[in-house]
DNA sequence: CGAATTCTTGAGCCCGATCAATAGTTGTGG
DNA sequence: CCACAACTATTGATCGGGCTCAAGAATTCG
Protein backbone atom coordinates (compact mmCIF):
# COMPACT_ATOMS: atom_id res chain seq x y z
CA UNK A 1 0.00 0.00 0.00
CA UNK A 2 1.09 3.94 -0.46
CA UNK A 3 2.97 5.37 2.23
CA UNK A 4 2.85 8.99 0.86
CA UNK A 5 -0.39 11.06 2.43
CA UNK A 6 1.09 12.48 5.41
CA UNK A 7 1.95 8.86 7.20
CA UNK A 8 5.36 9.43 5.90
CA UNK A 9 7.26 11.26 8.85
CA UNK A 10 6.22 11.85 12.33
CA UNK A 11 5.49 15.43 12.97
CA UNK A 12 6.46 17.80 15.61
CA UNK A 13 4.31 18.02 18.73
CA UNK A 14 2.13 20.87 18.49
CA UNK A 15 3.05 21.64 22.49
CA UNK A 16 5.44 19.62 23.12
CA UNK A 17 4.77 18.74 27.16
CA UNK A 18 1.27 19.60 27.27
CA UNK A 19 -0.50 16.78 28.18
CA UNK A 20 -2.87 15.37 25.41
CA UNK A 21 -3.64 12.34 24.25
CA UNK A 22 -3.92 10.25 20.68
CA UNK A 23 -7.12 9.11 19.14
CA UNK A 24 -7.87 6.75 16.02
CA UNK A 25 -10.35 7.22 14.02
CA UNK A 26 -11.58 5.09 10.99
CA UNK A 27 -12.44 6.76 7.44
CA UNK A 28 -14.78 8.83 7.29
CA UNK A 29 -15.42 9.07 11.01
CA UNK A 30 -16.14 12.27 12.87
CA UNK A 31 -13.89 14.03 14.89
CA UNK A 32 -16.89 16.65 16.63
CA UNK A 33 -19.68 18.55 15.06
CA UNK A 34 -21.04 21.89 14.11
CA UNK A 35 -22.44 23.27 17.23
CA UNK A 36 -20.37 20.82 19.59
CA UNK A 37 -19.08 22.45 23.28
CA UNK A 38 -15.05 21.83 23.17
CA UNK A 39 -12.24 23.57 23.81
CA UNK A 40 -9.87 21.04 22.73
CA UNK A 41 -6.97 21.82 19.89
CA UNK A 42 -6.32 18.45 17.53
CA UNK A 43 -2.85 17.64 15.62
CA UNK A 44 -3.08 15.22 12.51
CA UNK A 45 -0.54 12.44 13.55
CA UNK A 46 -1.10 10.66 9.82
CA UNK A 47 -3.82 10.77 7.51
CA UNK A 48 -6.34 13.63 6.55
CA UNK A 49 -9.13 15.31 7.84
CA UNK A 50 -11.77 17.25 6.41
CA UNK A 51 -13.56 20.39 7.75
CA UNK A 52 -16.74 21.54 6.40
CA UNK A 53 -19.97 23.15 6.48
CA UNK A 54 -23.69 22.32 5.17
CA UNK A 55 -26.66 24.02 3.86
CA UNK A 56 -29.95 22.52 4.88
CA UNK A 57 -30.46 20.84 1.62
CA UNK A 58 -27.11 18.96 1.68
CA UNK A 59 -25.18 21.21 -0.35
CA UNK A 60 -21.52 21.01 1.62
CA UNK A 61 -18.22 22.97 1.31
CA UNK A 62 -15.46 21.83 2.72
CA UNK A 63 -13.13 24.62 3.93
CA UNK A 64 -9.77 22.75 4.61
CA UNK A 65 -8.15 19.57 4.49
CA UNK A 66 -5.27 18.61 7.16
CA UNK A 67 -2.81 16.73 7.16
CA UNK A 68 0.03 15.29 9.22
CA UNK A 69 1.81 18.12 11.37
CA UNK A 70 -1.18 20.40 11.25
CA UNK A 71 -3.62 21.53 13.86
CA UNK A 72 -6.95 22.32 13.55
CA UNK A 73 -10.01 22.83 15.58
CA UNK A 74 -10.35 25.95 16.79
CA UNK A 75 -13.34 27.20 18.11
CA UNK A 76 -14.78 30.85 18.14
CA UNK A 77 -17.03 31.20 21.81
CA UNK A 78 -16.45 28.09 22.92
CA UNK A 79 -18.28 25.95 20.49
CA UNK A 80 -17.22 23.97 16.79
CA UNK A 81 -18.60 25.97 13.74
CA UNK A 82 -17.81 23.25 11.52
CA UNK A 83 -17.35 19.38 11.18
CA UNK A 84 -14.08 17.53 11.43
CA UNK A 85 -14.21 14.18 9.76
CA UNK A 86 -11.44 11.56 8.92
CA UNK A 87 -11.02 11.20 5.30
CA UNK A 88 -9.16 7.77 5.91
CA UNK A 89 -7.66 5.99 8.49
CA UNK A 90 -6.23 8.95 10.67
CA UNK A 91 -4.39 9.31 14.44
CA UNK A 92 -5.26 12.48 16.12
CA UNK A 93 -3.35 13.85 18.76
CA UNK A 94 -5.71 16.04 21.21
CA UNK A 95 -4.55 18.70 23.60
CA UNK A 96 -7.60 19.28 25.68
CA UNK A 97 -5.82 22.39 27.51
CA UNK A 98 -4.92 24.35 24.83
CA UNK A 99 -4.70 27.63 25.16
CA UNK A 100 -2.68 27.40 28.18
CA UNK A 101 -0.32 30.51 29.51
CA UNK A 102 2.65 28.67 27.59
CA UNK A 103 1.94 28.01 24.13
CA UNK A 104 -0.26 30.88 23.23
CA UNK A 105 2.34 31.43 20.58
CA UNK A 106 2.07 28.54 18.39
CA UNK A 107 -1.60 28.60 19.05
CA UNK A 108 -1.85 31.79 17.48
CA UNK A 109 0.42 30.98 14.87
CA UNK A 110 -1.32 27.80 13.71
CA UNK A 111 -4.64 30.05 13.61
CA UNK A 112 -2.79 32.45 11.54
CA UNK A 113 -1.85 30.24 9.36
CA UNK A 114 -5.11 28.66 8.57
CA UNK A 115 -6.43 32.41 7.81
CA UNK A 116 -4.35 32.63 5.46
CA UNK A 117 -5.62 29.89 3.82
CA UNK A 118 -8.45 30.06 3.82
CA UNK A 119 -8.50 33.10 2.50
CA UNK A 120 -6.67 32.08 -0.41
CA UNK A 121 -8.64 29.40 -1.11
CA UNK A 122 -11.74 31.90 -1.07
CA UNK A 123 -9.73 33.44 -4.49
CA UNK A 124 -9.69 30.44 -5.79
CA UNK A 125 -13.61 29.19 -5.18
CA UNK A 126 -14.70 32.92 -5.72
CA UNK A 127 -12.74 34.02 -8.99
CA UNK A 128 -10.89 31.11 -10.85
CA UNK A 129 -13.06 28.81 -13.42
CA UNK A 130 -12.62 24.86 -13.15
CA UNK A 131 -9.49 24.15 -14.75
CA UNK A 132 -7.58 26.93 -12.40
CA UNK A 133 -9.25 25.72 -9.10
CA UNK A 134 -8.14 21.66 -9.80
CA UNK A 135 -4.29 22.91 -10.77
CA UNK A 136 -4.63 25.03 -7.35
CA UNK A 137 -5.36 22.07 -5.94
CA UNK A 138 -3.22 20.04 -6.93
CA UNK A 139 -0.08 21.87 -6.45
CA UNK A 140 -1.12 22.34 -2.95
CA UNK A 141 -1.59 18.50 -2.53
CA UNK A 142 2.33 18.25 -3.90
CA UNK A 143 3.60 21.15 -1.91
CA UNK A 144 2.21 19.56 1.22
CA UNK A 145 3.35 15.97 0.35
CA UNK A 146 6.62 17.62 -1.37
CA UNK A 147 6.85 15.33 -4.39
CA UNK A 148 5.37 15.19 -7.89
CA UNK A 149 3.95 11.87 -6.93
CA UNK A 150 0.57 12.59 -5.29
CA UNK A 151 -1.33 10.09 -3.43
CA UNK A 152 -5.35 11.30 -2.99
CA UNK A 153 -6.50 10.41 0.24
CA UNK A 154 -9.78 11.85 -0.76
CA UNK A 155 -12.52 11.10 -3.40
CA UNK A 156 -13.36 13.31 -6.17
CA UNK A 157 -16.76 14.36 -4.36
CA UNK A 158 -14.15 15.70 -1.25
CA UNK A 159 -12.67 17.57 -3.83
CA UNK A 160 -15.61 19.02 -5.50
CA UNK A 161 -16.88 20.02 -2.40
CA UNK A 162 -13.53 21.69 -1.57
CA UNK A 163 -13.25 23.56 -5.44
CA UNK A 164 -17.03 24.33 -5.02
CA UNK A 165 -17.82 22.17 -8.49
CA UNK A 166 -19.35 19.10 -9.25
CA UNK A 167 -17.94 15.77 -8.90
CA UNK A 168 -18.29 15.46 -12.54
CA UNK A 169 -16.39 18.73 -13.46
CA UNK A 170 -13.08 17.56 -11.62
CA UNK A 171 -13.18 14.14 -13.48
CA UNK A 172 -13.33 16.27 -16.79
CA UNK A 173 -10.81 18.89 -15.84
CA UNK A 174 -8.44 16.15 -14.17
CA UNK A 175 -8.81 14.07 -18.20
CA UNK A 176 -8.27 16.98 -19.60
CA UNK A 177 -4.73 17.44 -17.82
CA UNK A 178 -4.45 14.10 -18.44
CA UNK A 179 -4.77 14.02 -22.32
CA UNK A 180 -2.63 17.32 -21.76
CA UNK A 181 -0.01 15.31 -20.29
CA UNK A 182 0.08 17.63 -17.68
CA UNK A 183 -0.65 14.87 -14.97
CA UNK A 184 0.06 10.95 -15.19
CA UNK A 185 -3.16 8.92 -13.46
CA UNK A 186 -2.19 5.54 -12.17
CA UNK A 187 -5.80 4.05 -10.37
CA UNK A 188 -8.00 6.89 -9.14
CA UNK A 189 -5.79 7.75 -6.17
CA UNK A 190 -2.23 8.05 -7.41
CA UNK A 191 -1.12 11.19 -9.44
CA UNK A 192 1.65 12.11 -10.96
CA UNK A 193 2.34 15.86 -12.23
CA UNK A 194 4.16 15.90 -15.51
CA UNK A 195 3.79 19.75 -15.88
CA UNK A 196 4.09 21.32 -13.07
CA UNK A 197 5.13 25.12 -15.03
CA UNK A 198 1.50 24.50 -16.45
CA UNK A 199 -0.31 23.68 -14.15
CA UNK A 200 1.71 27.62 -12.11
CA UNK A 201 0.70 28.80 -15.22
CA UNK A 202 -2.84 28.88 -14.28
CA UNK A 203 -2.78 29.68 -11.41
CA UNK A 204 -0.80 33.09 -11.10
CA UNK B 1 -25.12 62.90 5.01
CA UNK B 2 -25.66 59.35 6.32
CA UNK B 3 -24.21 59.09 9.86
CA UNK B 4 -24.25 55.17 9.70
CA UNK B 5 -22.66 52.87 8.69
CA UNK B 6 -19.65 51.92 11.51
CA UNK B 7 -20.01 55.76 12.95
CA UNK B 8 -22.50 55.36 15.31
CA UNK B 9 -20.44 54.13 18.49
CA UNK B 10 -16.95 54.15 19.17
CA UNK B 11 -15.40 51.17 19.88
CA UNK B 12 -14.15 49.96 22.19
CA UNK B 13 -10.60 49.56 21.99
CA UNK B 14 -8.85 46.43 21.34
CA UNK B 15 -6.16 46.77 23.49
CA UNK B 16 -6.74 48.94 26.40
CA UNK B 17 -3.70 50.86 27.35
CA UNK B 18 -1.84 49.85 24.55
CA UNK B 19 0.41 52.40 22.34
CA UNK B 20 -1.63 53.23 19.36
CA UNK B 21 -1.65 56.23 17.21
CA UNK B 22 -5.33 56.75 15.06
CA UNK B 23 -4.73 57.63 11.35
CA UNK B 24 -7.17 58.67 8.65
CA UNK B 25 -7.49 57.14 5.38
CA UNK B 26 -9.51 58.86 2.88
CA UNK B 27 -12.05 56.80 0.56
CA UNK B 28 -10.07 54.00 -1.61
CA UNK B 29 -6.70 54.69 -0.02
CA UNK B 30 -4.36 52.09 0.92
CA UNK B 31 -3.99 51.07 4.67
CA UNK B 32 -1.11 48.29 3.63
CA UNK B 33 -0.04 46.44 0.68
CA UNK B 34 0.32 42.36 -0.08
CA UNK B 35 3.58 41.39 0.42
CA UNK B 36 4.78 44.71 2.73
CA UNK B 37 6.71 43.45 6.34
CA UNK B 38 4.77 44.74 9.06
CA UNK B 39 3.94 43.51 12.65
CA UNK B 40 1.22 45.94 13.48
CA UNK B 41 -2.55 45.25 14.41
CA UNK B 42 -5.45 47.66 12.87
CA UNK B 43 -8.99 48.12 14.91
CA UNK B 44 -11.40 49.99 12.76
CA UNK B 45 -12.40 53.50 14.50
CA UNK B 46 -15.43 54.00 11.50
CA UNK B 47 -15.95 53.76 8.31
CA UNK B 48 -15.18 50.41 6.49
CA UNK B 49 -12.11 48.87 5.21
CA UNK B 50 -11.65 45.98 2.32
CA UNK B 51 -9.43 43.41 2.30
CA UNK B 52 -8.73 41.52 -1.11
CA UNK B 53 -6.10 39.74 -2.87
CA UNK B 54 -5.36 40.14 -6.94
CA UNK B 55 -4.83 37.46 -9.56
CA UNK B 56 -2.12 38.68 -12.54
CA UNK B 57 -5.15 39.48 -14.84
CA UNK B 58 -6.51 41.95 -12.09
CA UNK B 59 -9.26 39.55 -10.90
CA UNK B 60 -9.97 40.60 -7.82
CA UNK B 61 -11.67 38.97 -4.35
CA UNK B 62 -12.63 40.99 -1.11
CA UNK B 63 -12.04 38.30 1.33
CA UNK B 64 -13.82 40.61 3.75
CA UNK B 65 -15.02 43.92 4.64
CA UNK B 66 -14.43 45.08 8.79
CA UNK B 67 -16.63 48.02 10.26
CA UNK B 68 -15.64 49.84 13.37
CA UNK B 69 -14.38 48.02 15.88
CA UNK B 70 -13.35 45.42 13.84
CA UNK B 71 -9.47 43.80 14.13
CA UNK B 72 -7.82 43.09 10.97
CA UNK B 73 -3.74 43.19 9.54
CA UNK B 74 -2.93 39.71 10.91
CA UNK B 75 -0.22 38.32 9.33
CA UNK B 76 1.89 35.30 9.08
CA UNK B 77 5.49 35.23 8.52
CA UNK B 78 5.97 38.72 8.94
CA UNK B 79 4.14 39.09 6.03
CA UNK B 80 0.62 40.94 4.93
CA UNK B 81 -0.50 38.31 2.25
CA UNK B 82 -3.51 40.70 1.76
CA UNK B 83 -4.03 44.39 0.82
CA UNK B 84 -6.20 46.63 3.06
CA UNK B 85 -7.84 49.72 1.86
CA UNK B 86 -10.58 52.45 3.28
CA UNK B 87 -13.71 51.64 0.94
CA UNK B 88 -15.22 55.84 2.20
CA UNK B 89 -13.23 57.50 4.58
CA UNK B 90 -11.95 55.54 7.63
CA UNK B 91 -10.06 56.08 10.73
CA UNK B 92 -8.12 53.45 11.86
CA UNK B 93 -6.49 52.98 15.19
CA UNK B 94 -2.80 51.22 14.48
CA UNK B 95 -1.26 48.88 17.17
CA UNK B 96 2.59 49.03 17.05
CA UNK B 97 3.36 46.23 18.73
CA UNK B 98 0.37 43.74 18.89
CA UNK B 99 1.55 40.53 20.22
CA UNK B 100 2.69 41.63 23.58
CA UNK B 101 2.79 39.22 26.77
CA UNK B 102 -0.17 40.72 28.00
CA UNK B 103 -2.82 41.05 25.37
CA UNK B 104 -2.25 37.71 23.29
CA UNK B 105 -5.91 36.88 24.51
CA UNK B 106 -7.92 39.57 22.12
CA UNK B 107 -5.37 38.87 19.93
CA UNK B 108 -6.47 35.19 19.28
CA UNK B 109 -10.16 35.97 19.45
CA UNK B 110 -10.17 38.17 16.91
CA UNK B 111 -8.13 36.38 14.96
CA UNK B 112 -10.63 33.41 15.54
CA UNK B 113 -13.37 35.63 14.80
CA UNK B 114 -11.70 35.89 11.59
CA UNK B 115 -10.89 32.23 10.78
CA UNK B 116 -14.69 31.89 11.48
CA UNK B 117 -15.84 34.48 9.31
CA UNK B 118 -13.65 33.36 6.39
CA UNK B 119 -14.45 29.54 6.07
CA UNK B 120 -18.44 30.96 6.63
CA UNK B 121 -17.85 33.28 3.60
CA UNK B 122 -16.21 30.34 1.40
CA UNK B 123 -19.64 28.20 2.14
CA UNK B 124 -21.40 31.10 0.26
CA UNK B 125 -19.19 32.01 -2.28
CA UNK B 126 -18.62 27.90 -3.25
CA UNK B 127 -22.08 26.39 -3.02
CA UNK B 128 -24.79 29.42 -3.18
CA UNK B 129 -25.95 30.93 -6.04
CA UNK B 130 -26.62 34.60 -7.39
CA UNK B 131 -29.65 35.69 -5.01
CA UNK B 132 -28.03 33.32 -1.92
CA UNK B 133 -25.02 35.06 -1.96
CA UNK B 134 -26.48 38.78 -2.07
CA UNK B 135 -29.04 38.03 0.55
CA UNK B 136 -26.35 36.17 2.95
CA UNK B 137 -24.36 39.45 2.04
CA UNK B 138 -27.86 41.72 3.10
CA UNK B 139 -28.37 40.27 6.70
CA UNK B 140 -24.71 40.31 7.69
CA UNK B 141 -24.32 44.18 6.79
CA UNK B 142 -27.99 44.21 8.84
CA UNK B 143 -26.58 42.29 11.59
CA UNK B 144 -23.48 44.38 11.58
CA UNK B 145 -25.22 47.76 11.32
CA UNK B 146 -28.24 46.67 13.86
CA UNK B 147 -30.98 47.85 11.82
CA UNK B 148 -33.16 47.21 8.85
CA UNK B 149 -31.65 50.04 7.18
CA UNK B 150 -28.42 49.92 5.85
CA UNK B 151 -26.01 51.96 4.18
CA UNK B 152 -24.00 50.58 1.61
CA UNK B 153 -20.69 52.03 1.96
CA UNK B 154 -18.97 49.99 -0.76
CA UNK B 155 -20.07 49.91 -4.37
CA UNK B 156 -21.59 47.33 -6.70
CA UNK B 157 -18.02 46.17 -7.72
CA UNK B 158 -16.87 45.58 -4.26
CA UNK B 159 -19.76 43.80 -3.48
CA UNK B 160 -19.42 41.63 -6.60
CA UNK B 161 -15.64 41.26 -5.78
CA UNK B 162 -16.67 40.01 -2.26
CA UNK B 163 -19.18 37.11 -3.42
CA UNK B 164 -17.97 36.04 -6.18
CA UNK B 165 -20.41 38.03 -8.89
CA UNK B 166 -20.27 40.56 -11.51
CA UNK B 167 -21.73 43.87 -11.05
CA UNK B 168 -24.31 43.25 -12.97
CA UNK B 169 -25.56 40.26 -11.56
CA UNK B 170 -25.54 41.98 -8.02
CA UNK B 171 -27.57 45.09 -9.69
CA UNK B 172 -29.92 42.27 -11.38
CA UNK B 173 -30.59 40.27 -8.50
CA UNK B 174 -31.56 43.77 -6.17
CA UNK B 175 -33.97 44.71 -8.51
CA UNK B 176 -35.39 41.17 -8.47
CA UNK B 177 -35.39 41.69 -4.02
CA UNK B 178 -36.82 45.32 -4.73
CA UNK B 179 -40.05 44.06 -7.35
CA UNK B 180 -40.62 40.81 -4.76
CA UNK B 181 -40.65 43.68 -2.28
CA UNK B 182 -38.14 41.59 -0.16
CA UNK B 183 -35.89 45.29 0.00
CA UNK B 184 -36.92 48.61 -0.26
CA UNK B 185 -34.14 50.96 -2.77
CA UNK B 186 -33.24 54.78 -1.80
CA UNK B 187 -30.68 55.93 -3.96
CA UNK B 188 -27.88 53.17 -4.74
CA UNK B 189 -26.20 53.63 -1.22
CA UNK B 190 -29.38 53.33 1.04
CA UNK B 191 -31.05 49.93 1.45
CA UNK B 192 -33.99 48.70 3.07
CA UNK B 193 -34.65 45.49 4.30
CA UNK B 194 -38.66 45.13 4.44
CA UNK B 195 -38.40 41.11 4.28
CA UNK B 196 -35.80 39.53 6.97
CA UNK B 197 -38.16 36.58 6.66
CA UNK B 198 -37.60 35.75 3.18
CA UNK B 199 -33.95 36.36 3.07
CA UNK B 200 -33.20 34.43 5.72
CA UNK B 201 -34.58 31.39 3.77
CA UNK B 202 -32.81 31.90 1.50
CA UNK B 203 -30.15 31.21 3.02
CA UNK B 204 -30.28 28.37 5.65
C1' DC C 1 -16.60 -13.93 -8.95
C1' DG C 2 -20.39 -10.81 -8.31
C1' DA C 3 -22.24 -6.64 -6.01
C1' DA C 4 -21.62 -2.17 -4.56
C1' DT C 5 -19.38 1.83 -5.01
C1' DT C 6 -16.81 5.33 -7.37
C1' DC C 7 -15.37 7.39 -11.44
C1' DT C 8 -15.62 8.67 -16.33
C1' DT C 9 -17.83 10.24 -20.37
C1' DG C 10 -21.66 12.09 -23.13
C1' DA C 11 -25.76 15.18 -24.28
C1' DG C 12 -28.45 19.05 -23.25
C1' DC C 13 -29.64 22.92 -20.54
C1' DC C 14 -29.45 26.90 -17.45
C1' DC C 15 -27.43 30.45 -14.61
C1' DG C 16 -24.45 33.89 -14.55
C1' DA C 17 -20.81 36.14 -17.59
C1' DT C 18 -20.11 39.14 -21.35
C1' DC C 19 -21.10 42.75 -24.47
C1' DA C 20 -23.71 46.79 -25.18
C1' DA C 21 -26.75 50.61 -24.48
C1' DT C 22 -29.30 53.62 -21.40
C1' DA C 23 -30.24 55.88 -17.06
C1' DG C 24 -29.03 57.83 -12.89
C1' DT C 25 -25.77 60.16 -9.74
C1' DT C 26 -21.94 63.08 -8.41
C1' DG C 27 -18.89 66.69 -9.02
C1' DT C 28 -17.11 70.98 -11.33
C1' DG C 29 -17.22 75.47 -13.17
C1' DG C 30 -19.82 79.27 -15.09
C1' DC D 1 -28.77 77.47 -9.98
C1' DC D 2 -27.93 75.01 -14.23
C1' DA D 3 -24.89 72.77 -17.90
C1' DC D 4 -21.79 69.52 -18.65
C1' DA D 5 -18.60 65.76 -17.93
C1' DA D 6 -17.29 61.69 -15.57
C1' DC D 7 -18.51 58.03 -13.19
C1' DT D 8 -21.62 54.34 -11.45
C1' DA D 9 -25.61 51.59 -11.79
C1' DT D 10 -29.39 49.44 -14.31
C1' DT D 11 -31.34 46.86 -17.93
C1' DG D 12 -31.35 44.08 -22.18
C1' DA D 13 -29.56 40.47 -25.50
C1' DT D 14 -26.61 36.82 -26.26
C1' DC D 15 -23.14 33.37 -25.13
C1' DG D 16 -20.74 29.76 -22.79
C1' DG D 17 -18.82 27.19 -18.73
C1' DG D 18 -20.18 24.21 -15.60
C1' DC D 19 -24.40 21.72 -13.80
C1' DT D 20 -27.80 18.13 -14.48
C1' DC D 21 -29.30 13.92 -16.05
C1' DA D 22 -27.98 9.53 -17.80
C1' DA D 23 -25.28 5.66 -19.14
C1' DG D 24 -21.27 2.89 -18.99
C1' DA D 25 -16.52 1.73 -17.19
C1' DA D 26 -13.34 0.95 -13.59
C1' DT D 27 -12.21 -0.14 -8.93
C1' DT D 28 -13.06 -2.00 -4.37
C1' DC D 29 -14.80 -5.23 -1.35
C1' DG D 30 -17.28 -9.23 0.40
Amino acid sequence: MGDLAGRRSAPASFAPGQPHQIVFFEANAEIYAQGERAAALYQVEYGVVRLYRLLSDGRRQISAFHVAGEVFGFEADGQHHFFAEAVGDAGIRIFRQPAGEGNWRPTLDAALAALVRAQEHLLVVGRQNAAERVAAFLLDMMQRQGGECIELAMSRTDIGDYLGLTIETVSRTLSKFKSAEVVQLEGRRLLKIADVRALRALCT
